[in-house]
DNA sequence: CCCTTAACTTACCGTATGGTAGGTCGTCAA
DNA sequence: TTGACGACCTACCATACGGTAAGTTAAGGG
């Protein structure tokens, strides 16, 4: 049972971090949800900022995970590849929405501890648009601020998800999940087919 | 002087509330930054809560000013108003930061203040892509998805600016910005150019 | 049978938080 | 001169927080 304890902790953990932040949950909330006491959290994990490091990482690995480098051409690799995200980030928008507030907060808490995940992504990102027929002169920010501008419009969408369902009732959000699938893949087509700006 | 405390108040609130979120700051720091007790900012604005929506409120003003009307073609009202909004988000970041906080809480704390200010602002979003010329036959939901991964584009990037910039320099990142412009003014005349996908 | 260990519990503790109550002080109109 | 009011302050309070200390209980190995 001990293995169970922990890993549903964390899994709680991730959820309610991931809707209401770091400060907006204490770790008696959490344990709470299991009907524990905070001390069997704090026996398991030290402290909160270890609870929350260990979430962090659990997330982060299953995000190298979604690396899937079958051997393709780099166009179709780096298609292949945004499309996973998108999916990954739908499928699981809570994951999405703690690495943005990661992002958002970042400089404050111990260490960065959002910093270390993110730069060997963003590299290995940025490769893959180099790699690409049109993008191979491109410099490196170019090629960096394309991806970024991808990244960005499936992660904003996807956190977005809860609000605009509000807003516009989960019909209406249904049409908007499947166009916004659509435009992206049009989006993607159209980024790699251009090559750098100028 | 007392507006002039207010104003400040204000803008101090904003600020921490943008970097730390909304748990993350007591409203006893926020009177300190002005070499205040916090009891002068319950003076002034009652309850925390209160000022937390009296500066959502101030950039949600700010946010509609945008909107400059000119009589133009569609097409250039609705890449100027795009260019518009990177250009302010990026040169006030603190609010794009603060509205991103808000879309990821939304649900939680007191009727979702956020919401009010975000569907106007997204029905003439859509308005205006419907308004293009190869989007007239497009659906709404179509039409918004377009500009909603426009929006995450600008707004992820303008967030993540204190983070790149811990990742890779500030020099780097003065290079992502600008590459980051060039392509977004690509992919918004993509977007413009193409009309709807299928 | 005993000892250890893991997985919890109850009982605390110091600190920080949002908020209340009641005062002080300067300004300004009557 | 006085009285009211706005802009603060000090003092205080109840609550909630993260964390420590010291048990209790059940399982497993020697």
């Amino acid at each position: 049972m001990a293995r169970d304890t922990r890993e549903q902790l964390l899994d709680t953990a991730e959820t309610l971090f991931a809707e209401r932040g770091f400060y907006g949950v204490s770790i008696a909330a959490i344990a709470d949800e299991l009907g524990l006491t905070k001390q069997a959290l704090l026996h398991h994990f030290g402290t909160k900022e270890k609870l929350y490091g260990e979430v962090l990482k659990r997330i982060s690995d299953r995000f190298d995970a979604l690396e899937d480098n079958r051997d393709q051409a780099p166009e179709e690799v780096f298609a292949a590849y945004l499309r996973n995200l998108n999916t990954w980030s739908h499928a699981q928008p809570q994951q999405t929405a703690l690495l943005m507030r990661e992002l958002l907060d970042n400089r404050q808490r111990a260490g960065s501890a959002g910093t270390w995940y993110l730069k060997p992504f963003l590299d290995r990102l940025a490769d893959k648009v180099l790699a690409l027929e049109k993008w191979q002169d491109a410099t490196r920010p170019q090629g960096l601020a394309m991806a970024y501008q991808l990244l960005g419009a499936i992660n904003y969408f996807s956190v977005s998800g809860p609000t605009l369902t509000g807003i516009f009732g989960s019909s209406f959000y249904g049409d908007l999940e499947s166009a916004h699938e659509n435009q992206l893949a049009l989006l993607i087509e159209a980024a790699i087919g251009s090559g750098p700006p100028g």
